[in-house]
DNA sequence: ACGCTCCGTTCCACTTTGGAACTCTAGCAA
DNA sequence: TTGCTAGAGTTCCAAAGTGGAACGGAGCGT
């Protein structure tokens, strides 16, 4: 099954994710939940390629989850925010930052001799 | 950024991404928790190939969110139950499914001149 | 004019995915 | 015995997606 195929399933679980289903796009929104909303500032801190940004961003702007907001007259400069829509979003990320800081704890190479 | 590397990130957002990350492996997740257990369900009821739904499996396994469970002593069958762990993933589906429902409503051509 | 910054787009090699066929074990039927 | 069915994967190949880096353009600053 084609993953775009998706998109009028049944369960609304599955059609979320047509949206939302990379990881990439899971890590844009939390970054716009960090106040992040420039792309620099995307590609800095996801570490994903322009590329991917790009395109990503564009999905979540065409799901009404982002807008694309002039910010600089001049030069023509854009960032991206989050929607009601989007914010609505947050408690997803929540579950998911709470599970991850109980159970994938950062194993550190720090703490001495070890590993 | 491989996104392997995430798993060492500082965001335990970006470390549970590392393991439920992709659509499909949400998607082995929600079945999970609609009762399903066996390699034939996951592959009709997701869509997903064999190939993807092997691999992802293993790597739930790998990370303690599922339990891979012989229940047929003869023709050795196995199925796959939530963890402890895979149980508190949970939270994290029912914010996706109340997204879902609430901001992508199925579009079916069915009905007319309803919303 | 020249370089610099931000925001993308394009290119190419490499990896992952989709789709289908194939394997293996074992029960059941003819 | 041969053949059929069924579950649980594995293998193969073409197509799609990704990572990395270079390129483009619009407008500063000097």
């Amino acid at each position: 099954m084609k993953w775009s195929e998706l998109d009028e399933n049944w369960c609304p679980v599955a059609r979320t994710l047509t949206l939302v289903g990379d990881r990439w796009t899971l890590l844009l929104l939390r970054d716009c939940f960090l106040g992040n909303s420039k792309f620099e500032e995307f590609a800095a801190s996801t570490g994903a390629t322009r590329h991917i940004i790009s395109s990503r961003l564009k999905r979540l702007v065409e799901a009404g989850i982002l807008e694309r907001r002039l910010y600089i007259e001049r030069p023509k400069r854009y960032e991206y925010v989050l929607t009601e829509k989007g914010r609505e979003f947050g408690p997803a990320l929540m579950t998911f930052r709470d599970w991850g800081k109980k159970h994938l704890p950062v194993r550190r190479s720090a703490s001495p001799a070890r590993e």
